[in-house]
Order: C-alpha cells, then structure tokens, then sequence
RNA sequence: CGCGGAGUAGAGCAGUUGGUAGCUCGUCGGGCUCAUAACCCGGAGGUCGUAGGUUCAAGUCCUGCCUCCGCAACCA
C-alpha cells in the first residue's frame, strides 16, 4: 500500500531582518511535526520558505544602496542569513520558496489571471492621500503631522486604479468553515476573527498596487504589481508545481490540501479568511487546519527591536547547543498560548529534564552495563514483580504520546515521555543494582534490571526523535540500539535489543550547567551579539541605521533655530478615554491663549502629579490630530529603555520664555 | 459600553462533561552511592483575583466588579 501524506508548512517569513526566537520557534515546532509524521510512515513534504516582495523591502535596498534582489539574497542565502539559521536548527524542510523565484511568479500571475476573468478581482479605484513628488499613498494613520512621512509635503486625497478581490463575496462561506468546523485551532482564535473581522462585515481586499515596483507585475496590465494577499499566500500551492513547471503536477495532485498550515498569531487572520476565500475562488481543495500558536514574550512584554530585547536562537545554540534548545522551546511553552521566554527558565530546564533526568539515566545505566559486566550483557535472566510497573508504563507511552501529537501539544507529549524517564531513575533506586552487583547468585537479576533500563531509554529516544535527532541517535549510539529497532513500530515493542547487547558509555548528552554563572555570561553574550549586529558594516545590506545608532547628521544652526521652544506651565492635564498613552494637556505658553498638546507619556505619569510643572514644548510644529483633537506641539522628554522623564525645568522661570 | 486572553502554594503552569486542589522548579528534612554534587522518599506552603447567585456539592456554571496581557486605535 502507498504511503499516506503528510503536508506540513510554516509561514513564508519576510526578511527584512534578521530573524529572532519567534521564528525560530514557529519552525522548530513545524520540523518537530514533520519528522514525527516521518516517523510514523507518512510520505511528508515539509515547506518553509521567505516572503520576498512589498515596498519595505525596496525602500531597505534603496537604503542600503543595493537592487531589492541582492538585498533580499544577502538576508536569505547570506553567512548568517535564513538558510543559515535552519541550518543551526537543524530542520529537515524538504523545500525552501522564495516568492521571487520565476516559477512562483509564473503562478502567480496565472492565478490572478484566473480570477480576474472569473470575475473575482475587479478594477476599482484605491482611495488614499497622495504625495505627487514621492508617488507614494498613505493612510490617514501613516502621515506625519497631516504630511508626507517620507518629504513633509502636502498630501491630497486621490484614487488610483487598482485590483480588488470580492472577499465580501465568500464573508459566509467563510463564516461557515471557521465556526462550524475544526479548520482553525486552537478553538479560542475563532472568536477572535469571527467576531473582530467577519461580523463588521468584509470588505473587498486591494490586490494591486501601483506605487512601488518590486513585486510581481500583473501580466496583462503594466504598471500593476500583485500586492502581497496573491503574492504570499499561494506559496502553499505553487511550491508543489502548481500551475508551474518547477515541480510536478503531481506533486500538487498527491500533496495538496495541506494537513497543517502553522502561524503566528499575528498572521492568523490571512490565513484563516482570506487564504480560504481565495481557493474557494480558485475551486480548490481547503487546508484541513490552520494551527495559531502564541508568542514567546520576554518579561511581560512581547519581543521589540526598540526595546532591545530580541533574543537571538545562534547565541543559544552556540552555548547550549541546538537540541537543547529545540527541546526547551517546545517543552516549556504550551503550543497555542503565549509564553514567558527567560534564560533562567532555559537553563533550568536543560539542568533538570536533560542533564539531571534523561542524561543521567543514559549515563548511569551504560556505565553501570560497563562496571559489572565488561560493557555486554550476559544471557542469563531473571525477572521480579516490580518491574512491571516500568514495563506497563513503557507499554502504555507510544500511545499516550500519540495522542499529544496529533493535538499539537509537544509540551505534554514531551511530559509525557519525561513520567516514564522519571519512572526508570526510579526504579534504579527500588532495584539498586549495585548490591545485586555484589553477589554473584544475582547476576541474572542485575542483567534483567539493565536490560529493562536500555529498553525504557531506547522507546523514550526513538519517541524523541522528532524533538532532539542528534541526541537521540547518540543516545541510540551508546546503548548499541540499530536502526532496525529505532522506528515507530519498535516503540511499542519491549524486548527488541539483543540479549547480550553490547553497550558504548560515551560523553555526557547534556552537560549541568552553573545556572548564576551562565546567566551573567548569557547576558553579556546577548549584548555583545546585539551590539555586533548593530555595528555599522557588520552585515552591510541589513544594518539599520537609525535604530541601532542614532546618530544624526549634522545640521546647521539655521535649522536648529528653526525649532521654537518655549517654557510652558501646565494648566490642566487629564487621561484622555480609551487610550492607554495618552495624555492631553492644556498650557500656558505665555500667549495668553491656552495652549493644547497630547503626549504619549500615560504610562510614566499620572494625569494629577503633572499640574502645576514647567515643562518645555516644542511650539511651531504643525498640528495634528490625535483622538479626533488636536495637538499643538511637543512636550519634550528624554527616553532611555523603559523609562522616560518630562523636561521640567525651575518654576521660577517664566511662561513663554524661549529656549535657545 | 471596540475585540480577545488571563488572574490557582515563593516562581512557572495543569486542572475535559461541577463531586475530597495537582505538576515542575525552589525550600526544609531523610535515604542511596551506579551516575552529569546527579538519583529516590517525605514535609511545609494555596480561603483557586473579588462580591454575589445556581446546586446536596463550584477552581470548574451564571452575574457584577478589580487587575494584568495582547489586537485595534494611538505614542511627534
């Protein structure tokens, strides 16, 4: 019989950046299903890939000084890039997409094609703010004080033609699949778009854009590029050569639909409404899940590169090694929800789980096949009432381990297999070997216990197999365990190491680790990485400039004094409703008409403790409406890290006195 | 009243269909010595955010409130 199939994808990821932790997350969990499935007998194609277009790409390599191609090559297949990253980590995807490649764009086309004439995508009209200079629209939300982010300059409203995509077309078949079925996991996230996008109704999706270039050009309309909807999404279906001649349409026949898409949270709502309305458009078969797993948040908040805190996996890897890694990210965190990442918590549970329990159990038991027996088992065997609860437990954990899998949930899965490791240290303890050691009547006994422990360690590795490869095949490697006996059937079997199996005790799998002294050595590591990667040249297309070392350039002192700044008491403040930053303030500039200004300081003030301070505002900068109002100017403060401070100078000074 | 998630031992978390509150780490005490100062056993520690309600019985259902987190909006 033909082997069942396993299709199995992560996200395409959009290197603009470099990746960090989530990613690496996301993909670890998709390689850890992959080789299960693998395990289990199922024909797996495992896709990852990157998202290569949009105009933040273009506006980095304008940056950069580089072609939107080498920029994204550099960040992809560059030292250090993304390929590199997957490398490290150890994944086994057996295709890799980069939307720029030709066969993808060839589908994408051909795909747009189709559901134009079908009557699907439409030309209309996109309504924005134009800047005629830059050519660019923005969104009311993206103007700089009502002007162009990019120039300053005036804005005006304008349409331009573009393609749209009836979504609203497909709002209750959609519906229907999200509330009705198993599609979107875990259940929690259906709520969440049913009732924050469906219900206020779809709208038609734009799916064109004319103001940047670098995408892929829609063929029968020049000028036109497919925006990212088309563009991102159908990875999924081209990488199995469809509508392409990169690959078969077989393999398109035998793998699609998929059985698993996994995401983030954060992409949930592409994938779980727009992706389905656009293959039901297309006629084509649904993905059976789409699986939103949660985020690693670091210290209460979620990773930022402004708050400097992006853990980088390649430093962890480096010191802990990458199954361990692998293991901590999949063991620690239950897979839909959010969880807490902190070194302390990785390291601990590298002490306990692999150093404390499993690798000592692989240490303890081969050397102890070495101490009393040379290293080969003898023949003889006798067997006692107390071991069969190790037994039934090992018996019984294939099973329950299933069971997890098929659910997502490599957090209990792993707990799982860790109760029957447990189990066996225990049992070390009730049959203590080294007093059967003693007499040479009990050797036969000693034997069984031994042998009951090989067993135990090698249906737990094959079980591990998925989480950690390289450390279950040494593992396997020091109990003499052949392949033969390291598959899926065998971790139901008890028995199958030969009798007088030989045994090799080698280096400790995980060694402990001093937890104070790593965590202080981790810490300056991380920074050091940091501080690398936001050195000028250290990875030349990627560095940012502005985040990193805000260094400005200089400027004349006729600029500067362009910037009026006047000293301003504070009449009133108060909490503005519905917003957590801000704050808005009524000023004395000196005027004598009152002044109003919003600040974003909500979180380091309270509304009442500020009346009554001088502060400094910025007073020329043109208005802008914040929550409907307007603003007038900028109080100033100074920011570093976490904390912020207003500009308060002595009460004595003045309203309307002007800095200079 | 924009949407969603969460508040359970010092920390991190489990607790399907309501029926004596569990796990891991840490901590205290004991045991063992094969092993990576690891392993095994035991103790202490919780009025399950809060106020009501339903029930013979609620962490588990219902209602109000408080706090935290995320999304959206917003941070000049």
């Amino acid at each position: 019989m033909e082997k069942k199939k396993f299709y199995i994808t992560t996200p395409i990821y959009y290197p603009s950046d470099k990746l960090h932790i989530g990613h690496t997350y996301c993909t670890v969990a998709t390689d850890a299903m992959a080789r299960y499935k693998r395990l289990q007998g199922y024909d797996v194609l495992f896709l990852t890939g990157t998202d290569e277009h949009g105009q933040k790409i273009e506006q980095k390599a304008k940056e950069a000084g580089v072609s939107p191609q080498a920029f994204v090559d550099h960040v992809v297949t560059g030292q250090g890039g993304i390929l590199d990253l997957w490398k490290l980590m150890n994944i086994s995807n057996d295709r890799f997409l980069r939307t720029t490649a030709p066969y993808h764009q060839e589908s994408v086309q051909k795909i747009f094609r189709k559901m134009y004439d079908k009557g699907d995508i439409y030309k209309g009209a996109y309504k924005g703010l134009y800047c005629t200079p830059c050519e660019s629209f923005w969104t009311e939300s993206q103007l700089v004080d009502g002007k162009c982010p990019d120039c300053g300059r005036e804005v005006k409203p304008a349409e331009e033609e573009a393609y749209f995509f009836r979504l609203s077309k497909y709002a209750d078949r959609v519906r229907d699949l999200l509330v009705n079925t198993d599609f979107l996991q875990p259940p929690a996230r259906v709520n969440e778009m049913v009732k924050n996008f469906i219900d206020p109704g779809l709208e038609d999706l734009c799916v064109s854009r004319t103001t940047f270039t670098w995408g892929i050009p829609v063929d029968f309309d020049p000028g036109h590029v497919v925006y990212v909807w088309v563009d991102a999404l159908f990875n999924y279906t081209s990488a199995l050569g469809f509508l392409n001649e990169e690959y078969s349409d077989k393999d398109y026949e035998r793998y699609w639909p998929a059985d698993v898409h996994f995401v983030g949270k954060e992409i949930v709502r592409f994938h779980s409404i727009i992706w389905p309305a656009m293959l039901m458009s297309m006629e084509m078969p649904l993905p059976k899940h789409v699986y939103g797993h949660g985020w690693l948040l670091l210290e209460g908040g979620k990773m930022s590169k402004s708050k400097g805190n992006v853990v980088d996996p390649v430093v962890l890897v480096q010191r802990y090694g990458v199954d361990a890694l692998r293991y901590f990210l999949l063991r620690d965190f239950p897979f839909g929800s959010d969880g807490a990442f902190s070194n302390e918590l990785l390291i601990g549970r590298i002490n306990v789980d692999l150093a404390n329990d499993l690798g000592n159990l692989v240490s303890r038991t081969t050397a102890m096949v070495e101490k009393y027996f040379g290293g080969t088992l003898p023949e003889g065997r006798e067997t006692a009432d107390m071991d069969g609860e190790l037994l039934s437990l090992v018996a019984g954990l294939r099973e329950a381990y299933e069971t997890q899998m098929e659910k997502f949930a490599f957090q209990t899965a792993l707990a799982e297999i860790f109760k029957v490791i447990s189990r066996a240290n225990k049992y070390i303890d009730e049959t203590a070997p080294w007093v059967l050691a003693r007499d040479e009547a009990k050797l036969p006994r000693l034997a069984t216990v031994l042998y009951n422990l090989l067993e135990t360690i090698r249906v737990c590795g094959t079980l591990l197999l998925p989480f950690i490869p390289d450390s279950a095949q040494k593992i396997f490697d020091q109990i003499g365990a052949a392949p033969a006996i390291t598959d899926w059937d065998s971790a139901a079997q008890f028995g199958l190491l030969p009798a007088t199996v030989t045994v090799h005790k080698g280096e400790s799998l995980f060694p402990r680790i001093d937890l104070e002294k790593e965590l202080k050595e981790l810490d300056e590591a991380q920074a050091a990485a940091r501080a690398a990667a936001a050195a000028p040249g250290a990875a030349a297309p990627e560095a940012e400039a502005p985040e990193a070392a805000p260094k400005a350039p200089p400027i004349a002192i006729d600029e500067f004094a362009k910037v009026e700044m006047t000293v301003c008491k504070i009449l009133s403040c108060e909490n503005v409703k519905k917003s957590e930053k801000l704050l808005k303030f009524q000023l004395d500039d000196g005027s004598g008409v009152t002044r109003q200004i919003f600040s974003g300081i909500a979180k380091y003030y309270k509304a009442e403790e500020l009346v009554g301070k001088t502060v400094v505002a910025c007073t020329n900068l043109a208005p802008r409406k914040m929550m409907g109002q307007d603003s007038n100017g900028m109080l100033l403060s100074a920011e570093h890290g976490d904390e912020l401070h207003l500009l308060m100078l002595d009460d004595a000074i003045a309203a309307g006195s002007k800095l200079c």
